[in-house]
Formats: structure tokens, C-alpha cells, sequence
DNA sequence: ATTATACTACGAAAAAATTCGTTGACAGAT
DNA sequence: ATCTGTCAACGAATTTTTTCGTAGTATAAT
């Protein structure tokens, strides 16, 4: 049953697609701007990388005066979705399971975000019965 | 706080890593062999990224016979915990919770994994109490 | 010993992703 | 009207990742 392989976004457009999710709508100047710091590419880099999003429709782009502002074509939900769907299939041979389980053993988790975690288990398993 | 980007292992690295998880140490013919299906790559690519991923440190091999044998320099554990790290940083801003409930909500999870999942969430409610 | 087969090594090409220099256009200030 | 600063557009270079052709070597079969 193997997925059909969809490359999602990469590296650098999930970087600009996160601080479009943070900051809405934005120009590539002010996209730009909230990237340094983390990152040293240039100004043009950025804009190049937008306009690319832009060609492959994963950026909207209202141009109607000359600093065009950028947004996302996709909501953040979406994108999120298709990215773990990717890794699910290439990193953990599809298994929800092993995969939640390796966040629980590996990454850092508090007493607050196990016991949500615990409460959105529950609302499920409530759901599927029904 | 800004974590030092780490490049992990690419696409096709972690489709050579996947099959050596799953069928333990391997010859690159046997590597490739499994992965046909999936994938059309010829046989000599196959063999130049393992010698990459050797010169890189990803793999270890035998190389006393004439047909070398090669195996992950790092457990299963591991590399899926960097990865997961990675994509926790990128696309969740480092929210351990944001991406378990994206999970929860996009992907399937079967009952029984729900119940799993619980108990293991349990179990480190516990741990934390001590 | 010759042939057939299976493998490694090597180098280079191709493809994909990222980077940036340069240009021309526009707008506001002098 | 000229100067100054900001921007989009474009093309090309660079870097990273992936691909594969070719050659050489060992082993086993005929």
C-alpha cells in the first residue's frame, strides 16, 4: 500500500511558510526580516524563494500596488498534515503508533501537555464508539 | 535559543536506513533488491550513496569478503528521534503537544493504538510524580 | 584458460534546491 | 528634475543530492 510519493514543501519554504502560519500576510522585506537572526540569506534569496512558492501555487500573492504581500495558499493544518504523513511513511513504515511513541520516549514532554494529550485521547476513543 | 541545524540524513538515506532497520545487515545488492518496487533507481546508485553514507559515517561494513556488508552506525531509535526532533523545530516551533495533536487529528489511529497510546501516557504521568 | 557473473570503485553528469548580483522601475524627499 | 531608498524581476552561479556509465577485480562454471 505504498503512498504515492508527494514532495512537500522544503527546507526553506517551510521556513517562509512558518512565518507567514505566526505572522499572516506579509512582504518579502517583512518575511525577510523575521527570518534573520536564525538565518543569513540575503534579501534576494528570500524574494527568489517566494516567487518559486508563488509559480508552484504554494504561495498566494496580492500584487495590486508594488510591494506585493505574500499568504499561504494552504492552511497551516494542511501543510503540518502532509509533512507528517511524509515522515510517517518514510521514517516509520506508516505506524502511528511507533511514531507517537517515539515523541513520548524522546522529546521532552510536560505533566500540562501529557494530560491534554491524555483528555484528546479520551474525546476519541468516546468518539469511535459511536 | 535557536538549535544548530543539523542535517540529517536525506531522502534517499533514510529509505537505505529504513530497509537495514527492517532487514538487518545487508549487501547493497540485497538493499537494493528490497527497495525495487518503490522504487527504479539502478543498482550502482544504490551502491554510491551506502559508499557516501559510509564516508559519512551513517553506515558501518564488513568489507573482509569481497561482498561487503553494511549496517546502520546508529540505532532505529536514534535517527527517528533526530528526525522527529528536526520536524518538531521546522514546522511546530519545538511544540511537543502542537505535534502530537496534529497527529491525533490527521492521521488514522486505530482503538486499539488510543489504548496504547493511554497507557503509555500513564505510565510517564507516573515516572514524572517520583 | 576462457567465459560468464557479480561485485566495488571511480568519476562525472543530471537534477533539485539555494544563493545572490544586477537591472530597471517606482515613490518620496530635496 | 534629480537624488535616494526600496522593491520586483531575471538570469546565472553554487551547492547539495541523486543518478549512472565505465572499468577493473574476484569467483565460479564450462
Amino acid at each position: 500500500m505504498a503512498r504515492k510519493k508527494q514532495h512537500g514543501p522544503t527546507e526553506k519554504e517551510i521556513a517562509i511558510l512558518s512565518v507567514l502560519w505566526k505572522h499572516g500576510a506579509c512582504t518579502v522585506r517583512e518575511v525577510h526580516t523575521w527570518m534573520s537572526g536564525n538565518d543569513d540569506t540575503g534579501y534576494t534569496t528570500t524574494l527568489k524563494l517566494m516567487q518559486i512558492m508563488h509559480e508552484k501555487g504554494l504561495l498566494k500573492r496580492d500584487d495590486s500596488s508594488k510591494t506585493h504581500v505574500y499568504f499561504p495558499m494552504n492552511s497551516e493544518e494542511q501543510i503540518q498534515s502532509q509533512v507528517v504523513g511524509n515522515l510517517l511513511d518514510r521514517v516509520f513504515s506508516g505506524s502511528t503508533e511507533k511514531l507517537m511513541m517515539r515523541i513520548l520516549s524522546s522529546q521532552s514532554v510536560t505533566p500540562e501537555e501529557l494530560s491534554n494529550l491524555k483528555k484528546m485521547i479520551e474525546t476519541k476513543e468516546k468518539e469511535s464508539q459511536s
